[in-house]
RNA sequence: GGCGCGGUAGCCAAGUGGUAAGGCAAGGGUCUGCAAAACCCUUAUUCGUCGGUUCGAUCCCGACCCGCGCCUCCA
């Protein structure tokens, strides 16, 4: 079975492939940098994550532009309000949000597009639709109409066509002739207002605008797939459609994947409830990335994610336990030979990892075959019938898991102790426990576990790892 | 009101028209000089409520209740 995904716009889980060749020309809806981001943010990156990582699986190469929305009315607000330009504000957190990818082990898109790189082909792609006669002016700035795009509506399935002009209140700050029109082009309302000089005028882009051009830009007029979370359908995505397939008249995106939302403690995220959390407050509390890329992506994408500090710890502990399988495979003594019955639940764990991550990314389901097939090896260890042949297959599975996943290896401590060194401080142990002195024995131990290095005396010797 | 998602054990969560994956927690055990660590075992007569279809429904249909998202900026 070829990789499933759920299309937003015919509602049905479709299989996927990409229109020509062998590439995927993927766009992602990236983050406004006028904050830090969010775990709730996070959530749709690591789904871009694991969308990228197992296309690849699936045999494709990607083409994958991520915007940065770098203007916007929050972003001049705060900029303005702080003394600070356009630039100097957004690069801070254009930083940390590539650092906080980084740090999430989210792989970097192909194309990493900032919206003031692209104005002038904004403003162009603009003056393109005012000849189309798709738009109109207001006080300098330029309007989408969308009663002149048949198609709106049919990514969201919202019917529009009883919608009348001035029926509904209008709560911009801008004049439009239809409530659910929308900004292609803002002129400054005062003369502090970063605004660019283009062909149109003077002014700055609107939202919607900066997805469709740069998507255009680097990827065509129609990309294999368009992801982003649930909330920007309407009106973002909806919006992006009518102006794309406006300007080249041909199907904007063939995929539309939405992640849902994410909840904490089972109440939206807000930062009045005091339940509003970025990396750095779960990092500074003692939680390790893997442990949020882990429970990030343990559920799957289109389901809501209740996010919990109970759930972070769950994270852990099976973090700890699937490496510890790792690390029992790799340094296990086994017998010559190969057990075809373990064979046969490796293989069955393999089919069923596929096969689930094929199913629109049931990540859920593919842990499942990972745990129930480390649950019998760790069997088989234990009663000797895991054999040396069945070693590769079994570790093969857990770089299947870890291509996704990504969680395996934990991240750099500043200051740890070297492996040589951990391993000259065994040997000294050894040697203390065989002259029977204790005492030396667990003193050594003591010092290793405050390094931050943990000790097991297995049947096959001694095993480390670290905190 | 419209559109969309969801309600499964203490918590997270998968799933199927034929009788409930997996993870965490909890309890029990194995190993060990002692520990730690590790590993194993046990834990839902039951899948929001009420009807219907069916030999049989958690899974299909209908109604209802509850939570969440979008409809205005928002992952």
């Amino acid at each position: 079975m070829p990789l499933q995904l759920h299309n937003t716009l015919t509602q049905k889980v479709e299989p996927f492939q990409p229109l020509a060749d062998n590439t995927v020309k993927m766009y992602t809806c990236g983050p406004t940098v006028y904050d830090y981001a969010h775990i709730g943010n996070f959530r749709t990156f690591v789904f871009y994550d694991l969308l990228r990582r197992w296309l690849r699986a699936s045999g494709f190469a990607l083409n994958h532009v991520m915007n940065i929305t770098d203007v916007d009315d929050k972003i001049i607000r705060n900029a303005v309000a702080q003394g600070r330009s356009l630039r100097d504000y957004t690069d801070n957190f254009t930083k940390a949000f590539l650092d906080d990818c980084g740090t999430l082990r989210l792989e970097r898109p192909e194309h990493i597009a900032r919206a003031t790189d692209h104005i002038n082909e904004m403003a162009e792609a603009i003056a393109k639709l005012e000849a189309g006669g798709y738009t109109y002016r207001s006080d300098d700035s330029v309007y989408f109409r969308i009663s002149q795009f048949p198609g709106y509506g049919k990514l969201s399935h919202n019917d529009f066509s009883g919608m009348v002009a001035g029926a509904r209140v209008d709560v911009d700050e801008y004049e439009k002739s239809d409530a659910r029109d929308f900004a292609l082009w803002k002129a400054p309302k005062d003369k502090d207002e970063p605004a660019w000089d283009t062909c149109i005028g003077t002014g700055r882009p609107g939202w919607h605008i900066e997805c469709s051009v740069m998507a255009y830009q680097f990827l065509g007029a129609t990309l294999d797939l368009h992801a982003g979370g649930v909330d920007l359908i309407f009106p973002h995505h909806e919006n992006e459609i009518a102006q794309s397939e406006a300007l080249t008249g041909q199907p904007f995106a063939r995929f539309w994947v939405h992640s849902e939302f994410l909840l904490v403690e089972g109440q939206k995220m807000s930062k009045s409830l005091g339940n509003f959390y970025t990396l750095r407050d779960l990092f500074s509390r003692g939680f390790t990335p893997e442990s949020v890329r882990f429970l990030l992506a343990s559920v799957p994408y289109r389901k809501g994610l209740n996010f919990t500090f109970e759930g972070l710890h769950s994270a852990k502990t099976a973090i700890d336990r699937l490496r510890n399988f790792k690390l029992r495979l790799e340094t296990a003594k086994l017998a010559e030979g190969e057990n075809s019955e373990v064979q046969t639940a490796a293989e069955a764990a393999h089919t069923g990892f596929r096969a689930a991550m094929d199913d629109d990314l049931n990540t859920a389901e593919a842990l499942g075959a990972v745990f129930e097939f480390l649950r019998a090896a760790n069997v088989a260890l234990d009663g000797g019938t895991f054999l040396d042949g069945n070693r590769a297959r079994a570790l093969e599975l857990m770089v299947l898991f870890d291509s996704v996943f990504e969680i395996l290896k934990p991240s750099e401590t500043a200051d740890g102790i070297s492996a040589d060194d951990v391993e000259a401080q065994i040997a000294a142990r050894a040697a203390a426990k065989k002259a029977r002195d204790f005492a030396r024995a667990d003193q050594i131990r003591n010092e290793l576990l405050e390094k931050g290095v943990i000790l097991e005396d297995t049947k096959d010797g001694v095993r480390w790892k670290r905190k």
